[in-house]
DNA sequence: CAGACTCCCGGAAACGTTTACAGCGATCGG
DNA sequence: CCGATCGCTGTAAACGTTTCCGGGAGTCTG
């Protein structure tokens, strides 16, 4: 004996079908007082009641199949435990909320198969827009991205001609932001910690660590350069690496989860950070500002952009016409006690990059500076 | 003029109709092939082909109508940004991808009205099932709790008839086992940074707080208790006025954001850790052990909890008949250096606490230990 | 060569909702 | 008092997919 037909549904649960039987009323009724469109005060009576006792909840796949549109929104990111893509996912939680719709989001955990399968399934309809901030680009990622059904913002660097919506800033010109400022408070021998050099970021990262230094006349001993990933542990090892056979006076780090675990190995080795190694990071995460002592980040503007990011995507659902857009944030440079202090034997040397200096206090102080 | 009826999708897109039409066969026919199941040669040769040249891409939302599954699971947390989120997020991806699923994360900032919606839209049917981890917990959302459509996991205390699947630990026990080690090793003036008391966690821990210095016979001194919310900003805060008006040999504090901002503090103010304060967190994150020095936690086994809800859901979404089960996480300690020095004055008192004690090594280490 | 079996195909019915359309009685204006 | 208007209702057609089912062609078996 099988359930009534057209009555609930597969898994025995209430359907509008249901709920308009049970009131006597049509399905085209029901459905109205339950989006309190219309009815008579006693249909919508009968209707309301009806729906509470059998528990009626809808079914939102089916309506969304009907109304074209889901109200979720996607946020795909590498890694959920960077702070940068909390900052980002705030950003953008606040701009989606405004426009009714919820913010769903997916860590791919940089596996790029992983990344491509989910803009295949998620962006098939199940999200009636998505951000994405990949740090691989491969031609298979644009080939979705373009080819994807629903729209797509992308946070990050992407192929100048691709034909999608992109929020983008200038991490060469960071990280030349903190060599400029490790220069000119007298440091001399600058270690970089890098992330993976196949990634976007880590590229753009290294070959602007190189012209920063090749802008100052500088040679780069390679023995200061480390590469590992993005993580605290990379980025930990990395540092003892590094101290081990080279004597840095400074280290820069391509973001702030390299620089905190960088802090942990200078702090271990018995360095005093700033006076014997100064420490700038990237990202400029809140992750910064809880060190002691308060590190020094490169801001690339990650909440600007993840609002940006969102604000382009909601346009662009409203109207799939418009043309793909590119929006840059530019990078700042936020000075703090993990950096603050000239060293003794600085010189101020001629400053050849245009635009705004870091200001460079005597003393570590708390409060971040923005350059 | 509008376009062909049957032929694309209202906004333009091709559908199974389109291909259909153009590979000259059956909406049937080119399903199946479409799905990789049946087909002639022939057949399948034209569909691939038409497939293709129209750019035809499957929507989700209409198959997901058909079949009942979403391939989705959702996890909602309070805030995203908390580190203990992401060990469980780490944990219950893992599992919930080998059963060919994709999961998804959503934050609900703790907006209380914003937890029921999301459960009452993401659960209506947008997804297979959802794990949960309220921290404070309503009628309202009991109601919707056992109202859902869809199989709900809730990780956390809940109450004890609830007829929800719960994976939860013994916080309470949790903060016995800190204050237990603290005092064998020397410290009697300690001090308690808490989260909200109308939260559920926050509550555990106080009266676990309060009960196990009651159990040593030690009378709490007020002054030592500070409430704030469960963020760094609060820790720091908190250990600062905690600081001004007391002088604990040792804090406590509700969980690792907390204690990082605290342990902030401490440095600030100049206050060693652990010679002159020890510090111990909650939840024993990676936060904990990128510190300076490792900071001791109380783990309370999030990745494991994660792991288990992500099983429990997993088999009630294959059996939804399944009668309500709990499962109970025991908490342990992680010992680091953060509190590993005794003090000198430590004389070691009889142990009323049944079960394993924290061993207590006389010289910070860099690696945890675990009672 | 008849029958059974296999394979492939197309028509059509779902899945659960919203909504255009038409019908109907009651109200209102002239 | 009659026709237009209005509010409400129900029928049915979508949304785009999967899948059951029946039919037709071809192959194998006895």
């Amino acid at each position: 004996m099988g359930r009534k037909r057209l009555q609930e549904s597969a898994d025995g649960r209430p359907t509008v079908h249901t709920v308009a039987a049970r009131a006597g009323v049509s399905i085209a009724s029901a459905s109205r007082v339950l989006n309190g469109v219309g009815g008579s005060p006693e249909t919508v009576r009968k209707v309301r009641a009806a729906a509470a006792e059998v528990g009626y909840v809808p079914n939102a796949i089916a309506r969304s199949l009907q109304s074209q549109r889901t109200g979720l929104v996607a946020l795909a990111v590498e890694d959920i435990g960077n702070p940068v893509y909390v900052a980002m996912m705030r950003a953008i939680e606040a701009v989606v909320a405004s426009s009714g719709r919820q913010l769903v989001v997916h860590a791919t955990g940089g596996r790029i198969d992983n990344e491509t399968a989910l803009l295949r399934r998620l962006a098939n309809r199940y999200v009636d827009g998505m951000i994405i901030s990949p740090i691989r680009v491969t031609d298979d990622h644009l080939g979705a991205l373009v080819g994807s059904p629903v729209p797509v913002v992308v946070i990050g660097q992407l192929g100048a001609d691709a034909p999608v919506d992109n929020v983008r800033t200038d991490s060469r010109r960071g990280v030349a932001l903190a060599v400029d400022h490790l220069l000119a408070t007298g440091r001399r021998r600058i270690g970089f910690v890098n992330g993976p050099l196949d990634t976007v970021p880590g590229a753009a990262r290294d070959a602007g660590f190189r012209a920063a230094l090749a802008r100052h006349g500088i040679h780069l001993d390679e023995n200061l350069v480390e590469v590992g990933d993005f993580q605290y542990a990379a980025g930990r090892a990395a540092a003892v690496q590094l101290l081990a056979r080279a004597s840095p006076d400074a280290l820069l780090c391509a973001n702030d989860l390299i620089a905190v675990g960088a802090l942990h190995a200078l702090l271990a080795a018995g360095r005093r950070v700033p006076e014997d190694v100064a420490l700038v990071g990237m990202d400029d995460t809140e992750l910064a500002q809880m060190m002691f002592p308060q590190l020094s980040s490169v801001s690339l503007g990650s909440a600007e952009r993840g609002r940006r990011a969102a604000e382009l995507l909601l346009q662009r659902i409203a109207d799939p016409t418009l043309p793909p857009r590119r929006e840059q944030v530019p990078p700042s440079l936020a000075v703090r006690a993990s950096s603050g202090a000239t060293l003794p034997a600085a010189r101020p040397s001629a400053d050849p990059l245009d635009g705004p200096r870091a200001p460079t206090p005597t003393h570590p102080s708390s409060e971040g500076v923005t350059a």
